[in-house]
DNA sequence: TGAATATATTTGACGCGTCAAATAATTGAC
DNA sequence: GTCAATTATTTGACGCGTCAAATATATTCA
């Protein structure tokens, strides 16, 4: 095991680096990465609590209180108190979250094809294997798997 | 070109476990990760201003003056204007900070004795290739390859 | 029913990253 | 030498992540 020093500064850097071209883009919509994701989520699952849709995000604490507010001010999520359950608050997509969610799938459509060949197929799966394997015992994978079964459904708000 | 979907979030996830990881050992030392990296790089090279520093931390703008105060503050680094030239400001390690890196080496060491076998060099390998290409352009390469060359020299603090 | 327990959310405090504007000191052109 | 550009740092504003404590509602069980 050699030491692993080069491994997380090229981790931190490519993070930093994704973070900040998926919001020279998302800038342009007025949205950050932030907003994106739940915006995302939301138009995959339909209405969440806090506590659900704190699953589907990659943050340790599953409690998204102040992001939701800032979206709810900003007009993009409803929030009411759940039906049956007044402890729970349901969150929803507005009209405008939803146009926001069609102009983030073209934004991704340009990052996507503009993306270098490097990430074909299979120079990406060793990346993957080892990223799971890094991350195995720890929470985070199932909210991985949560994301990419949403990408398997249709959009609730097609419905 | 696939979707990167997944490998956005296994990036993002790797990141933050790291942070986690790192966070769990250096908290036993009263310090963050972000210090921990300030005392390490300052302990290779020895006393540099604001903008010398940041040009080894991976953060996008290159001016920490925030961290360094609290770092200041806390005891483990000195400030005083660089002479010759009194815009800038050097920054050098107190005997604290100092104690502080090794008890920082201690723990890498302990970090990397633990770290599971999937991190051997010939995993690690494409691994590396594919983010230094995900990076190619940005002006994070440099940053780490000033990194680096720290592992190659020896400590300041040595001398 | 009523008290203890569990669950969902909110809030306060803090560190950090990013951007842009402000300040201070130096350098360079003339 | 003076004034305009350049360089180094600071500061304010804001978003986000994390932790822990507080609040509010539901549930359980005696």
């Amino acid at each position: 095991m050699q030491d692993p020093e080069e491994f997380t500064l090229l981790l931190k850097a490519a993070y930093r680096e994704n973070e900040r071209r998926v919001l020279e883009q998302l800038q342009l919509l007025d949205i950050t990465p932030a907003h994106g994701e739940v915006l995302r989520v939301l138009n995959k699952t339909g209405p969440l609590s806090l506590g659900e849709l704190g699953e589907y995000l990659i943050v340790d604490t599953g409690h998204p209180s102040r992001l939701v507010d800032r979206m709810v001010k900003l007009g993009y999520l409803n929030r009411q108190p759940a039906p049956g359950d007044r402890r729970r608050i349901e969150i929803s997509l507005t009209d405008l979250g939803i146009a926001k969610v069609e102009q983030i799938q073209q934004m991704r459509k340009k990052l996507i094809e503009n993306a270098a060949p490097f990430l074909e197929q299979n120079s990406l799966e060793p990346v993957k294997v080892l990223m799971r394997n890094f991350l195995a015992g720890s929470h985070w994978l199932k909210k991985i798997e949560r994301r990419l079964e949403l990408n398997q459904s249709s959009n609730f708000s097609d419905k």
